[in-house]
DNA sequence: AACAAGTGCGCAAACGATAGCACGATGATT
DNA sequence: AATCATCGTGCTATCGTTTGCGCACTTGTT
């Protein structure tokens, strides 16, 4: 029975040998700190844990001195505060956001920067997001669905807290799907596949006073030259010329409406077509900014005169159309007040740590636009009027 | 022999009950997954350790499908993404950032976005980093030394992989503190306190081709409205105009030279001092981009004669200035070139691994300005010479 | 039949900050 | 004097991902 005594304590010896084999495994790893003999160090940047070895103290008490918790002395508080001045300490926030389970981080998404409106919309929302704590991840979609999706996906990916959206002509479904899981607000722009609270102008109306202002001054023959109607935007400003026509009891004529690509190339193209037209319309309604642009360099080209020849009402004030020609009437919009309403709302949104942005979610905000009369439209006069007969 | 057999395989049997029970310990500890039976699900979100169990795969071998690393078999990887699909997989940057010491993000830091000058330059490189697979941080520092600080800050602390960088007029010592530990270029600006690699234009080369061409018209009287010369831009500028001038032999009058706030009311309020002038010049060289606008309302609202009264050289040339008054003669700047070239270069650098934007800092990249002549500038005549007797 | 090389995948250790729990020490209360 | 509440702090699990190491199994080679 020896041999088998001497098994029996061989297997308490192992046993023994794997209990210091677990202890010894879980022992490294749970205290890997090698902080201070550490030759190999790659990345140069102080951690807490660097504070807390500097000050003798544990990293916890550290990150809870650092954002200030009650629960930690003032004079403890007060030490690590130097030591992560003289350290250099910088926080990291990834690490900050795989626990707390927030980014600080806002995604814009917009179609366009150097479009005046787009970039006062970017530069209201920037201030916004900034004063609030919060930076901004910018995206420029070029009105194309798939960068478009491919920026939302990245904004999904980097878990952004929320979304200010300015959505494309057709977005796709999956740019949706990934939108759905993350509280968003629409700028501008409608997209009624996604229901979410909007902000935006009463674009109806910007067309609708536009027309009516044209009517009043005796024009009948009146063109349109707007965005795609499959762009809310560009459907309801459609909306807003048909019915003040409609109104008046004016007639349109098709061959006088054109609806397509919201850019200055269309514009010109389309304004040189108005104006080679056997009967060519008395006024003209633009209903984009970058097709206005466009409009002008057609104006210019041709050697219209206006508002003698032709009444002319741009969109998007800025200071430049004061300058063109005798000043140009354009449809005003408050676009920097939009933008910070926007902003806003996802701030307050987020602030109650809310998904989705709203309880009640489809919320509609609209801004009134404003008609500035300037030098670019005129009454029907009995010169302009007798071209048409 | 037989006992000792038995003894021995007994202890095999004891090993292999230790490893079993070391692995479901190990288990429990380190596979905590409660997926299945997670009622308390507070974050819907997918993860890799989602996927695996799904698949009845290691989490790790999900990560590496996912990856696409040769080692897992193309049927796995085929599993992994169908899986990742239909589960609604996206993946969690701040996680991989945590190892991968990369965020993918890069920070810009421009005074403006309302400027067409910095909102080219913003669209340029939000487009470039977006091909490389790069997010884009965007702050707007508004020229304010504090906010940039702040931003700078932020930048560091969401650990950006580079950032593109307009100097404000003073930068903070802290701000230069941050940017030093990370990968970035400086552009349009120089920040003489930080050595780094520069691109923008030859400052001094849009103005001094701007002043000739006065001088050749005939000018000698000519005014000049710039930026601070603390600024490296305003310097330089200022040095472009001062160098014409002497070669040329005109003598300067200092009454007539302007640095101050790059902005519109400057601007208009520097042109209105000029305009009111016993002896006001005939030509006039603006070297900022609002200085520009402000002055050309000034002008407007005065009902001057451009180019019979005055000569008027303006800054940064858009379509806008075509549009005024008899066109304006501007510096027109390769902006949206110089700005692609400073992201393409940080990309570069990134992809080389490098903390410090390239091996030679100090690296000076300059584009050339071309002087764009409009209506707004012509030769001296009798009546506006008269004018000065 | 034994051995070497290759293939496919699992384990667990990080990354840095934070929060829940716990523990020791002090002071206050019964 | 014993118990309890309070305060300040430490320990460690956790977030989701990547990666080095290593095991098990298969195939090709002597």
């Amino acid at each position: 029975m020896s041999t088998l005594n001497h098994a029996i304590r061989f297997i308490f010896y192992c046993n023994r040998l794997h209990l210091k084999w677990l202890h010894r495994y879980t022992a490294r790893t749970f205290n890997p700190w090698v902080l201070s003999n550490d030759p190999p160090c790659i990345c140069p940047v102080v951690t807490i844990k660097h504070i807390a070895q500097h000050l003798g103290v544990a990293a916890s008490t550290v990150a809870r001195a650092l954002s200030q918790d009650t629960r930690i002395s003032i004079a403890t508080r007060a030490k690590v505060a130097q030591a992560a001045q003289e350290l250099g300490y910088v926080a990291h926030s990834a690490a900050r956001q795989m626990r707390s389970q927030r980014s600080q981080l806002v995604g814009l998404v917009i179609p366009d920067v150097l479009n005046g409106f787009y970039s006062t919309a970017a530069q209201a929302i920037s201030q916004s997001f900034d004063e609030a704590g919060y930076q901004l991840v910018l995206c420029i979609s070029e009105d194309k669905p798939e960068v478009e999706m491919r920026q939302v996906r990245s904004l999904a990916e980097a878990r952004v807290d929320g979304i200010v959206w300015v959505p494309t002509l057709k977005p796709l479904a999956p740019t949706l799907t990934w939108l759905a899981s993350i509280a968003h607000v629409q700028l501008i722009r409608k997209c009624a596949a996604l229901k979410a609270d909007w902000f935006g102008i009463d674009d109806t109306a910007t067309t609708e006073q536009a027309t009516q202002h044209l009517l009043q001054l005796g024009h009948r023959h009146i063109a349109y030259v707007g965005g795609p109607k499959s762009l809310s935007t560009g459907a309801d400003r459609l909306k807003g010329y048909t019915q003040a026509m409609h109104r008046a009891g004016a007639t349109i004529d098709p061959a006088m409406v054109f609806c397509d690509a919201p850019d200055a190339q269309h514009g010109q193209r389309v304004m040189g077509q108005l104006l080679a037209m056997p009967t060519p319309p008395t006024a003209v309604v633009i209903s984009t900014s970058r097709g206005t642009e466009g409009a002008l360099e057609a104006l210019r080209q041709h050697g219209t005169a206006v508002p003698d020849q032709l009444s002319v009402v741009g969109f998007n004030d800025s200071s430049a159309n004061a300058w063109w020609g005798p000043g140009l009437t354009t449809m005003r919009m408050p676009v920097r007040d939009v933008a910070i309403a926007s902003a806003s709302h996802l701030i307050r949104a987020l602030g109650q740590h809310k998904t989705t942005a709203t309880g009640a979610v489809g919320m509609v905000t609209q801004y009134p636009p404003t008609l500035v009369v300037r030098g670019s439209t005129a009454a029907l006069t009995p010169n302009s009027s007798q071209r048409l007969v």
